[in-house]
DNA sequence: GAGTGGTCTAGACCACCAA
DNA sequence: TGGTGGTCTAGACCACTCC
């Protein structure tokens, strides 16, 4: 007899089964008093096993109606997206950046409507950052003056704006999007490969309780790979 | 007075303190006893509370250490990586696909490495998903069948080469890279999309308990976007 | 209506690790 | 070595939803 059930052992147990078929895809499993009681632990402890596998998508939970064996596993790979200082960092390459553009400027429909703004202009910040000295990624960021007046007395050169907004307007929810694109000339130029090279892409907006602080278009210098394990 | 406080209510005004800079980035919070106190509630309750958003990356804990207010947040993003045939459907079309390649090969080194194959042949795939008869992703995959040899069996023209993985091969872990790249002549003629057009890879090796089991490269028709929400 | 998971409690013991 | 978070328990009530 083992010391006791922790929802660890549980958890690997349950995924033992699950990925040996003793339970299968579609298949509804034991209640959770049920299992508490196969293994010798509280219920409290076999629903935080049973929880944590939920929020993996391995399986799915219905109050009345069990659980169940996921059928069609979504899988959800955890991105971690850091400060492009501690990604180039954890790269073993010394950081630095370049302040390419800082002005106040209209933002193209496509920007003010991804942001929700309305006339007037914003400040368009376009960077170079930078891994060794060799070009790591181009960002090209608008910021809502509106909701983040204070930027305007920041000096981008000294702080990036990514850093300097880190700093000063936390935020609450954001979109991300992941996608490819041929090297524009602007952004070749600044990566310093040729035009129309495929290029990694990172588009962001985030917000502050529905005021929209930024909008940030991230191209990576060819080669780059994101990565992640599940 | 407010009936209890649950988790969530905490993680909300924890969430507040830290959005309204009330704790500080690199701040000591109150222990979980204290605050326990403070929300009227049962130490569990803000244990729930704070290992949420410890998980979330907001939080940084530590036994004896206490709990801090994340200097740096690394942003955790959570990605949905579904079947293809499900990412089409959802996106309100017709999924198809065509089974383009299917034959006993060596693979070459970066794929044989990747999945810790020794010598010997491999079966290699080569499917075009399509969503309303429009290429969508061309697959590109090699399974190991030394660990699923009932692949070669099965009617891959009948049942896709990932269906038929989910099905009968469930893995326990695995890799995935994010990239761009230049659509090759191959991806490019099976996409219908002029070659050097930036296609937007997925890169995934899975495994189960030690024993790869297949390596895919997935190459995007121009325009997908993944995206997500943090 | 009844059965399931979701959550909270009050207490306890333990593991880790900073002081 | 003491204080913090990590976890388990036994019990309770509640919310959802299938029948």
């Amino acid at each position: 007899m083992t010391k006791s059930a922790t929802w660890q052992s549980i958890e690997a147990e349950v995924k033992r089964r699950i990925s040996e078929r003793i339970w299968k895809p579609g298949e509804l499993i034991p209640g959770e008093t049920q299992l508490a009681g196969e293994f010798g632990c509280a219920r409290a402890t076999v629903n935080r096993a049973l929880r944590q596998l939920a929020d993996a998508g391995l399986l799915e939970r219905r109050r009345k109606g069990g659980t169940r064996v996921t059928r069609y596993p979504v899988r959800k790979a955890t991105l971690d997206i850091p400060m492009t200082r501690k990604e180039v960092e954890q790269r073993g390459a010394v950081y630095s950046f370049k302040l390419l553009h800082q002005q106040l400027e209209t933002p193209p429909d496509v920007v003010g409507k991804a942001m929700g703004l309305g006339e007037g202009h914003h400040l368009h910040i376009k960077t170079l950052h930078m891994a060794n000295g060799t070009p790591f990624m181009f960002e090209d960021r608008w910021v809502n003056v509106t909701s983040t007046p204070d930027i305007l007395q920041a000096d981008l050169g000294e702080t990036n704006a990514n850093e300097w907004l880190i700093e000063h307007a936390l935020f609450t929810q954001g979109d991300i999007g992941f996608s490819a694109d041929n090297a524009t000339r602007e952004q070749s130029g600044a990566l310093g490969v040729e035009e129309g090279q495929a290029v990694f892409v990172i588009t962001r907006t985030t917000w502050n309780n529905e005021k929209s602080i930024t909008h940030v278009r991230l191209a990576y210098s060819p080669g780059f790979e994101m990565q992640t394990h599940i």
